[in-house]
DNA sequence: CTGAAAGCGCTTACAG
DNA sequence: CTGAAAGCGCTTACAG
């Protein structure tokens, strides 16, 4: 820093001022800084400004990066965080670091607040952290107490059993992805949504993955009968349930019709061409980091659960049941 | 920290000490600052740790959250990292961050050194960064001049032909990932593995995805005949041949088998069982880590290019050809 | 083991 | 805009 100011005979305090857009410099001065800082590869420590800052202005996010959506919603909540003026800091679990670790390490970054991922599997068990305020973003925190902000199940679950009926299907199962984030309230909102139609629920046990779908396909291949229609509880679970129908000699969507949820990249595949239901991640991460400052300007507040709304998206894997 | 020292009564320099695990205090002291420290939620800041300190301990890694086999990496990366006392950041290039935004972002963290990770698609175009040592893993730098640690190729593709033609397969195309990284080692192993026995290679164009290997299946469907096995790019590019050869009817591997590279996380799938070629990520990236410390040791030294031996890995996606 | 001191590279707050 | 000063929370190096 001292370089770059005797370099072109300025005060470290300006160049400090000029680093951080701050006001206080002349247009003609933030340019000379500018390139001073360039020519010489200047780049303010970020150990530095997080230590003596007041404030680290660092967010963190635990997550998983085999999650496709999970990893979505990271690259959202990274624009939306530096919308804000927030570093997101990076916690990813990994099969040799347990959440307790994770969060340890973005606590020893300094980070403000923390957001918790947990759209499926195991995830969702996480605890609420202690010591740091917490937002869960897209899994299930029923029993946590902490903010939350996830998609709106029921109204999805409603858009896709009403996408089914319309075409005409009566016999719709639902592959269920266990006590895994948000499976309840889908099983329950697709009993709901079956049962005002004077339709019959039929739940089979899955999973949120491919290999829960295959499990789900396996059990009603071993039906006298198949379903017209197949619900995945996410996008990778119906694309397991897709396939492995399509192995067994079973034609998607003329003999069976599948959707998923999450609108994640399998979705998008060619060959896969997903009929399924959307939630921004961007609109999510924004709402997210929304409550993270609210509530770290009012740590005392009671937690909220923020829902947003999913839209339909129609591909290719719906067709009316035949005959 | 001073909390913890004075809960106890000792000073500060011996918390510091234990919490680094350096000698020169007891058992029964690091015993009680332990649990002091616990008992406070205390955590040692890393910001005035890296700030203090003559090195940082910290690499960086620049990669795609994106793709599966990078996350592989990226995971080994962190515990190899952990392994020799290194701290990784996470830098994950994304459609908002550049790559050169990403590398700055890691410098301002005081990364000692850079992985650039580019296992295919536009990353492999990546530059060698300024300022900061960078080892390459997984991906191309034939023009870059930087040290590179990468899988065998050439090994990959001998084990992978050998093993369709013990299967007795003489028509074998192979799906080419264009000018991505990998891909022209890849291609022409494949030529010299094939002419090596007498048989006629047969190159598709493609690319390492879903996406890729579905347009090189609908081209070798054009065709008035199939060739009796397909090798894929990479395990992605494998499984769209796959996906998009089924779709049309035509059964994998009873009437063309198929193989990939990688050995990633879609090729263990039930409905997929692909056989594939296999570099420990683990050991990818041990050896990057090694060859790190040892660029850092010694900044001037030549870079030089490591290979890791692949292994084959067969399931169940290729059979004897038919008739 | 303790105690006193310096300093990493910044930001903050102040008088000019 | 400048200049002088303090301090963030540690680590380092030293005499005892």
């Amino acid at each position: 820093m001292k370089d770059v100011a005797d370099r072109i005979g300025v005060s470290r305090q300006l160049v400090s001022i000029v680093m951080r857009d701050l006001p206080g410099a002349s247009d003609e001065t933030r340019r000379r800084v500018r390139e001073a800082a360039a020519e010489l590869g200047y780049l303010p420590d970020a150990s530095a400004r997080i230590l003596r800052g007041k404030r680290s202005h660092q967010l963190g996010a635990m997550f998983t990066m085999h999650e496709p959506f999970e990893v979505d919603l990271v690259e959202a909540l990274l624009d939306a965080a530096a919308a804000r003026g927030y570093a997101l800091a990076l916690g990813p679990l990994t099969p040799t670091r347990a959440p307790a670790d994770v969060v340890d390490q973005l606590r020893a970054q300094r980070v403000e607040g923390l957001f918790v991922l947990s759209t499926g599997g195991e995830a969702s068990r996480l605890k609420v952290p202690d010591r740091v305020p917490a937002v869960f973003v897209g899994g299930s925190t029923a029993l946590s107490g902490a903010d939350d902000v996830r998609v709106d199940n029921a109204a999805g679950i409603e858009l896709l059993v009403g996408h089914l009926a319309d075409a005409g299907h009566t016999r719709i199962a639902y592959a269920s992805a266990g006590e895994a984030a948000n499976a309840a309230e889908r099983r329950s909102a697709y009993a709901a949504a079956m049962t005002s139609r004077g339709l019959e629920p039929d739940v089979v046990e899955s999973a949120y993955s491919e290999e829960g779908g295959a499990q789900a396909a396996a059990e009603l291949l071993s039906r006298d009968e198949l379903p017209t229609a197949v619900m995945g509880a996410n996008d990778r679970c119906a694309f397991g349930i897709m396939a492995t129908l399509v192995r067994a000699g079973v034609r998607v969507p003329d003999d069976v019709s599948v959707v998923g949820f999450d609108d994640s990249s399998v979705a998008r595949l060619p060959f896969v061409e997903l009929t399924t239901v959307r939630t921004d991640p961007a609109s999510l991460a924004d709402r997210a980091v929304e409550v993270m400052l609210r509530r770290l300007d009012a740590p005392g507040a009671d937690p909220a659960g923020h829902r947003q709304t999913p839209v339909l998206v129609p591909r290719g894997s719906v067709a009316p049941p035949r005959a």
